[in-house]
DNA sequence: CAATTTTCTTTACGCGCGTAAAAAATAAAT
DNA sequence: ATTTATTTTTTACGCGCGTAAAGAAAATTG
C-alpha cells in the first residue's frame, strides 16, 4: 500500500461534511480573500457538492440538477449557482457523478492506428464535435492490433459510455467481440464497416471515387495499374480493388494488380519497398499507377524518385502515380500527389450525429443505417 | 431526463446485492452452463464486488486487496479468485475504485498536437510503457491551443491521477495554469521545457544536435542558412536557432537567419508557402539551408521542387536542405531527407521511468531533474 | 386575491468500492 | 505441540453524488 503523499493536494485526507447545511441567509464569509494569483478565493475550499450547495445558498438535490442540466432549473436559481461558480470553482467528482448515473456524458472514440495522420485528423474533428454536443469524448487508438481494439472495447465497457465512434481495424476485427460490446452499448462504425454490426456505418463511397480516378486517368493518359497489398487489413481495400477491375472491364482495359506484400500499417515503407522492387525489375506494363492510398502512394513516389523515374503529366515523365484519401501529407509530396478525397468532415459530423440520435432516443433504430460519401478529385502534380 | 435505455445491457435497473453474503462452502451452480460462445457462464452476471466475493469464496475486502495488488494476498487464495475470475470474468467498477483510492491508476498523457506524427509516435511508446507499468494511461492532445491544454489540465486533474506526463505547448503555455496543476499531481514535462515546472524534464539536447548537423554542413559544402519561424511556440526553435548562430559564430562564417511569418501548427504549409517565396525571391545567400524541424524541411522540399530547384548532394543540385527530428515521414521525401534524430525512445522510456519513481517515492524529488538525450545525424539524399 | 402549477428543500437511501479495527483462521517457527 | 507471525474474515463506516418522495415556497394564472 502506498504511504499518503505530503507534498501534493490531492490525495489530502478525507473530511466528513455531511454536517454541513445551507439555511437561508448563510453568507460566504470569503469574499475579501484574493488569492495569490488575483482570484478570488472562497474562505475554505469546496470539497463536494455539499460544501458548494452551502455557499451558493441551493440546496444540493437542485445543484446536482443543475449540473446534469443547467437549463433545467429556474433562471434566478441557475444565476446564483453560476455566481457561487465563479467564486469557487468547484467541479463535480466525475467518479461519483459516473457511478450513480446509469447513462453518462462518456462518449469512446476507438480508431485503429492513431499514428497515421488520417485517423489523427478524423479523430480530432470527432473530438470537436463531441465536445460541442456536451459530452466527454475518451479517445482510444487501437495501434493496429487486435488485441488492443479488443482491449479498448473492454476498458471502455468499464466506464459505461454513453455511445461508442468506433473506425474497426476491418478484416483482422473479432467480429464476436465487436458484436458483444454492440449489444451492450450504441455503437456507430465509421470509416471501415463490419457487416450488420453496430446501429450504423458512416463512410466513404470507394465505389464512387475509384470509378471517378480511373476514368481520369484513362480519359488523360494510358489506363493505371493498381497497386495495393496482397491482403489489407482493411476492408475498403477490397472494394477498392474490385471497383478497380469493374472500371476497367468496363472501359475495356486491361485489369493489372500490382499486389505486393506486407503488412502492418508501415504502408510508406512497404509503397517505397515494393514500389522499387516493380519499378526497377520492371513489372508494370503502363506507365500509370493508381495505389490503393496515399501512404502506400507517398512511398512508392520516394521510390520512383531514388530510381530516376520522373512522375508527373509532363510530357518528360516516366511515370503517373495517383492515390486515394486525400492524406493530410499528400499535398507536400514531389509531386504533389494527385488523389481522390474522402470526405472527413462529413463523415466525422455525419457519425456524431447519427450517435447522437440514438442516444438521445434511448432506443436502437429499427434498421441499421449505412451512409457513404462520395469523394471529388484532387488534380495535383503527380497524375 | 433521460429515459432508460430498453434495448442495451449497461443501463440496466440497479438492484441492491448487499444481502448476499458469502459463507464457507458455498459452491457457485453455473459450472455446467456454457454460453454460446464457448465461455463458461456463471449462473448469474456478478453486478458487483460483493457478489464475486461471494462465488470465489473469499471475502470481499480481501477480493478489494487482490485488485489493488495480487501479490498482496496468500498464493492460495489468490488462485482462488483467479479461478473464479476465469469462470465469470468480473472487473471492479473503474469509478467507484477511483473514488475511494486517493491515489487512482491513472497517468495523464499531454501532447500538444496529436495530429503531428512526430507526438502521435511519441505517445504511442508512452502509452505503452505506461501500460506496462500496470497504469492506465488517459492520452489527450492540445490541438495546438492554450485553452484546450488549460482544459486537458482541468479534466485531468478531476480524474485524480497519480501523475501526468506533459509535453507542454511551450512559450504559449499559461505558466499559472501548469503551475497550479504541478503543485497538486506529479507531472514530468518531455519534449518542451517550461522552466522549473514540474518534478522533471526530458528532452532533447537541441545543442548537441545542431551543432552535430551545422558542423555537418559545412565540412561537406556550404555553411547553412537556417530556415525558422519567426515567433515559434516552442521552447526548442529558439535553443536551436541560438545554437545555429554560436556555431555559424565559432566557425567564422555568416549567420543567416531567414525567419518567416506564419503561426499554428501547420508547418508543412508554411515551409511550403515561405519556401517558394524565398526561393524564387533568391533571398538566400548559400545554396544549403537547414529547417529549424522537418516538417518545415517537408514544405520546403516541396517548394523547391515545385520551383525546379534539384535538392541533393550531387553535383548536379541546386541546394541542399536538411532538417531536425528525424520525422516519421522524413525516410520518405524525395530526396529523402537529412536530419538529425530526436531519440525519442529514450525519452520516451525516461519520462515514465522518472514519473514513476516519483509516484512510487510519494514524495517531490528534492531538486528538478533534467535529461537531455543526443540526437544522432541521420544522412539521406537531401544534404 | 385565491387556486394552480412549477420549482425548490428536506429527508433519506443507494451505488460499488476502499479501508480501518478486531476477531478468527492459517502458516511458520520454535 | 505450542508460540508467533501472517493472512483472512467480520463488521462497520465513509466517499461524493444520484435520485425518489413529500412538503414548502415561489411563480403563474385567472
Amino acid at each position: 500500500m502506498l504511504d499518503p503523499r505530503p507534498g501534493w493536494t490531492v490525495g489530502s485526507p478525507k473530511v466528513n461534511a455531511r454536517k454541513l447545511v445551507a439555511r437561508k441567509g448563510d453568507v460566504s464569509r470569503g469574499d475579501f480573500r484574493v488569492g495569490p494569483q488575483g482570484r478570488t478565493m472562497g474562505g475554505r475550499k469546496i470539497r463536494n457538492m455539499e460544501e458548494f450547495a452551502a455557499v451558493s445558498g441551493i440546496s444540493r438535490p437542485t445543484v446536482s440538477k443543475y449540473f446534469h442540466d443547467p437549463s433545467s432549473v429556474r433562471q434566478t436559481t441557475r444565476a446564483r449557482i453560476e455566481a457561487a461558480l465563479e467564486e469557487h470553482d468547484y467541479r463535480p467528482n466525475i467518479f461519483a457523478v459516473n457511478q450513480n448515473r446509469r447513462l453518462t456524458k462518456n462518449v469512446g472514440i476507438v480508431v485503429p492506428y492513431l499514428s497515421d495522420p488520417f485517423f489523427a485528423e478524423i479523430a480530432r474533428n470527432i473530438e470537436k464535435l463531441v465536445i460541442g454536443t456536451g459530452f466527454r469524448p475518451i479517445l482510444l487508438s487501437s495501434h493496429g492490433t487486435v488485441n488492443q481494439e479488443i482491449e479498448n472495447l473492454d476498458s471502455l465497457r468499464s466506464i459505461k459510455p454513453a455511445g461508442v465512434l468506433m473506425a474497426p481495424l476491418g478484416r483482422s476485427s473479432n467480429r464476436d467481440a465487436v458484436e458483444t460490446f454492440c449489444a451492450d452499448v450504441p455503437t456507430v462504425l465509421f470509416d471501415s464497416n463490419i457487416r450488420d454490426l453496430g446501429e450504423a456505418f458512416i463512410g466513404h463511397d470507394n465505389a464512387q471515387s475509384i470509378a471517378l480516378i480511373c476514368e481520369y486517368l484513362c480519359r488523360t493518359g494510358e489506363p493505371p495499374a493498381f497497386f495495393e497489398m496482397r491482403n489489407p487489413t482493411n476492408p475498403n481495400a477490397y472494394r477498392r480493388r474490385r471497383t478497380y477491375g469493374e472500371v476497367m472491364e468496363r472501359m475495356g482495359h486491361p485489369v493489372q494488380l500490382v499486389q505486393v506484400d506486407g503488412d502492418g500499417w508501415d504502408f510508406e515503407e512497404i509503397g517505397y519497398r515494393e514500389g522499387n522492387r516493380v519499378i526497377s525489375e520492371n513489372l508494370l506494363q503502363t506507365d500509370t499507377v493508381l495505389c490503393s492510398n496515399d501512404r502506400l502512394a507517398i512511398g512508392f513516389l520516394a521510390a520512383a524518385y531514388e530510381c530516376g523515374r520522373r512522375v508527373g503529366h509532363g510530357n518528360d515523365r516516366a511515370l503517373r502515380v495517383a492515390g486515394h484519401d486525400n492524406h493530410p501529407f499528400s499535398r507536400f509530396t514531389c509531386p504533389p500527389l494527385t488523389t481522390v478525397s474522402q470526405d472527413y468532415t462529413s463523415i466525422a459530423e455525419r457519425s456524431v450525429e447519427t450517435l447522437l440520435s440514438v442516444i438521445e432516443s434511448g432506443e436502437r433504430p429499427k434498421r441499421r443505417i449505412t451512409t457513404l460519401f462520395d469523394g471529388k478529385l484532387v488534380m495535383r502534380g503527380s497524375a
